[in-house]
DNA sequence: TAGTGGTCTAGACCACTAT
DNA sequence: TAGTGGTCTAGACCACTAA
């Protein structure tokens, strides 16, 4: 192409100033959204490689910077992982360098967590109407509920209990859970097609309470850090709730401020 | 210029492969460590303009482009903020977007918090051991130390213990934290020219001990969040180590996992 | 109107990876 | 050697701001 560059390619140009809400946006967010699109709709699985920028480009009819802006931002998002010389790879949390993103409990001192996850109980329920509000479902749809406890180095120091929604995770059982070896959101990205992008925590100080105390083996009233998330996938979906008690006599949550 | 791309400019060139350690870097971060410098060394104020990107690209003899990418760079890092149509400004902690960006105690319900700061004390002593360390000063140098106490819509929420290198923050007294309207690092930044770039935190639950009961108005043994943070300017110096407690009845603590 | 940052293109070369 | 992402350039036009 010689020299096109106000027309708008590929996507539905918004051609003149009329209509409703003019909604402009630049080419590369267009084209971001349709990659997006892909992820989504799981044309490219996690871990595969994407196509080139050359391909992408040719595809969109775009110029490779274009697409490049693109994927620089879906890089930036965590959504996909560049590697120079081989491609561009949808992201995954089977990953080492994605492991600590997500879990921000660390030791106070030596070296990573040897890591044990035992999974106390497991059923299908009716969402409790706070979880069913931040899970945007009904209180009457199902949902899947997980109690387990993590322990580092032998002492338990995570509580959590989780809410997922039924219609996505059908099927997960606690004998699933058991026998998957690796990180949750790897299991629920390879058997349930639902990757978490991003989630938001609210974080406060409580007591143990007495199941608490039992359960992480300390006494009652011994601070412990709450910690509710909920997490997203494409399309800022909520597909998770969350509440955890950490215990942080030995551990704590770190954060950076950037 | 027509055409000379694999010259360096500027910035002495690793000309052929010889020497120790041949340190390439790109352009970009070449240029991008030039502007840091020029900030850090104050060519620039907080909440000034610093000269266009064409400028910019003149004096350093590269392309705008190139220029643009470090720019882009720094803004993601927050240390300057671009605006269409005026230009590219040196970010300053005197902004509303910036206020939030290290108080991430929210409440839980309604809105911003109506704020009330008291300097409880303000003393010039030697740095105890630990803050030693973590401002990478010697023990025996001087800080200022600072105990306030934090109180939205009334209720005293934060309490505070703070730490700066006695030889950055001369003459801070408790009358000028007193009569200081505005936020503290905003202070900093004007009155000692010091900016905090980020920062670090690590959070724990603790309990609320004698001397936070009193000035929290709590009773013994209620559930605290402990928050320690590591404060950084330019070069990652460390320059103010923050331990507060936070109660958390009515607030919580924000995090985006992203 | 002039100047700024924002977008888009086209083409070149580099660094890295695999075959 | 071929293909990938990474860097750099030069030039065009757009959107926004202010005089």
């Amino acid at each position: 192409m010689s020299n096109s560059p106000t027309i708008i390619p590929v996507i539905a140009p918004p051609p003149a100033g009329f209509g409703a809400a003019p909604t402009f946006s630049p080419l590369y967010q267009q084209i971001k959204a349709l990659i997006t699109g892909s992820l989504q709709a799981g044309e490219w699985k996690p871990g595969e490689l994407i196509p080139s920028e050359v391909e992408l480009a040719a595809r969109f009819k775009v110029s490779q910077g274009t697409v490049r802006k693109a994927i620089d931002e879906l890089s930036a998002e965590n959504l996909v992982v560049r590697r120079q010389g081989k491609g561009t790879f949808v992201a995954t949390h089977h990953e080492v360098r994605a492991q600590f993103r997500f879990l921000r409990l660390m030791p106070d001192a030596g070296e990573a967590h040897q890591a044990d996850n035992q999974i106390i109980e497991v059923k299908r329920q009716r969402a409790p109407a706070d979880v069913a509000r931040l899970l945007d479902i009904k209180p009457a749809d199902a949902v899947i509920f997980i109690k387990r406890v993590q322990s580092f180095d032998g002492a338990p120091t995570i509580l959590e209990e989780l809410w997922l929604p039924g219609l996505i995770f059908r099927g997960l059982t606690a004998e699933r859970l058991v026998e998957y070896k690796g990180p949750m959101y790897g299991l629920f990205e390879t058997e349930f097609g639902t990757r978490m992008i991003r989630a938001t925590e609210k974080i406060r100080a409580v007591h143990a309470d007495h199941i608490a105390t039992g359960l992480l083996n300390v006494s009652v009233d011994t601070p412990l850090l709450s910690v509710e998330r909920v997490s997203f996938t494409y399309g800022d979906k909520p597909v998770e709730v969350r509440r955890g008690l950490y215990l942080t006599d030995r551990h704590h949550y770190q954060n950076e401020l950037s």
